[in-house]
DNA sequence: CATGAATGAGTGTTCATTCAT
DNA sequence: GATGAATGAACACTCATTCAT
């Protein structure tokens, strides 16, 4: 449901109510009860809506690996201004995981997949070290979520500096 | 209070309950209510502890400012090795902040003085973009808090790299 | 709400508890808080019953103002007699007036009514000083609020020692 | 206390509250306990120290009855002018008697020695029905104690009416 | 499908009272 | 005698959930 993923990116998980959610939706509690059966359904539903969004910004297959790692940050950044929501409830939602098994499962695997594009872009790209260099794309990505106006120079200063180490495919 | 400090590093600020926290204590939940009038005095009480605590990670000062970039980064090391939960807490408290205003206004000024002590010890060594650095360092530290076993590794590539745009004193 | 009306007939409004209430009408006092969002919400609706009832004790369209003063009393007296509770809450309600603006305000609108309607009845009637008669009787009846089975003999004495000091119409 | 009783006339008994007593008396809490064991032990204290400031006023030993009727309404309006909270307590007294077993026997006992007192006043000066007449007074003054700036004019009426039936001793 | 009345466990908070100092 | 930390029962209120309609 849109409106709960609106509400949890205004409020977080701590303060998401259902009946606010269910007014935001313009409809009646109970229906949205109707919809999803429990509170947990309707959070794991904005944990899939919201992890699907993410998962369209992966290394593209282009063929120069160090475009690929810029095509992924770049795409990263459009997204953190246009949608900032969504790196929002992704900040939330990693908390989340830590007490809620059915979001840490499914962040981890999101999670695994990027790991290992960047881990595989970057090796490609001859960077030495490069499941730590993916490690720090990760954090850095990661950290900037709850300032998205400073995203796009971090982004930049990351590829730079990470190109910079690479010996060339 | 400490008991608290433990509980929200389990739990978060979401899942808080002054009954668990006194009862962690050994005490009544009412004795809590006499040291902390509220519920916020004592999310403020734990806010203090956590940013003192971290205050003390900041660039020292020693003559060579590089020298001085690697320490901080490796006090920040141990303390996510010897105390996770300080870290965990952290992330917390930034999600807190933005609905807190007075966990925002703490958490605003600590980490302007973390920003502007990055700034100067980056320039400082001759890094180009010393702003743009300080806030990559940041972002990283920020995103490896939820992940302490990864942060030896990040923090030391983090280090080798801004050193090595270092142009020197 | 009918038992919050008994209730503070009972133990007034110092000692109302809506779980009581609740318990009274045979419903969870979360149901209690369904209908009436707020306990002065309840409060309210119990003012709002209250001085409705007594309302339609006001001097009636008769064309002797003796009679109509004397049917006045006759009204109250027989309130008295037959709903002592009502004049129970309603001197609970003049002592609650005093710290809640809510049900100051509804009392000031219903005494200034009655007081009017008093001194018109008292001043056609031929009483002399028709407004400090109105407050007498006001007085008077306030007084025996809380001694139900002196009312009848007081009221008749007030009607005789009024009626006594009238010139006709 | 005096601080308790400035207290009740300010927010009634149902506002009463033992630590804003100590706080107005200037001491602590705990303090208040050690004169006055329990709550109950205050409040009697306070009836005790409401009624004995009232019991002054019963009609005095003047020859003439009319003028130690007189004389008695005069007492009760000074003192209603220079003392309004007197007359505060003592309605918020009424109230709490109907509940409060301690409070109702010293109300009674009290309000017992007046109406024989009013009795034998009326009776002397020859006014018929001197028991319903005392009832009368007792009820008007009841019914002006919340409205203390109309009392001058309702007692001045009273005494008037009364002395009106007289047929002098 | 949608509603709204009903529920009960749980939340922060209050307050008279007790007890060691 | 006076203090303040400690207590536990009670309070109004919240919220996800259920159920009859």
């Amino acid at each position: 449901m849109q409106a709960a993923f609106t509400r949890v990116a205004e409020v977080g998980f701590e303060g998401l109510r259902l009946r606010q959610v269910a007014d935001a939706a313009g409809i009646d509690h109970s229906t949205l009860h109707h919809h999803f059966a429990t509170k947990q359904d309707l959070v794991n539903a904005v944990v899939l809506h919201t992890t699907g969004r993410l998962a369209g910004t992966a290394p593209a297959d282009a063929p120069d690996p160090v475009a690929r790692l810029r095509a992924h940050l770049d795409a990263l950044r459009r997204l953190c201004e246009q949608e900032p929501e969504l790196f929002t409830v992704t900040a939330e939602l990693d908390l989340r995981a830590r007490r809620d098994p059915a979001v840490r499962a499914v962040l981890e695997r999101q999670e695994a997949g990027w790991r290992a594009a960047l881990t595989a872009v970057l090796a490609e790209a001859g960077v030495a070290g490069s499941e730590v260099g993916a490690e720090l794309v990760i954090a850095a990505v990661k950290g900037v979520r709850l300032a998205p106006h400073l995203a796009p120079a971090v982004f930049d200063r990351l590829a730079t500096v990470l190109a910079g180490t690479a010996t060339g495919p």
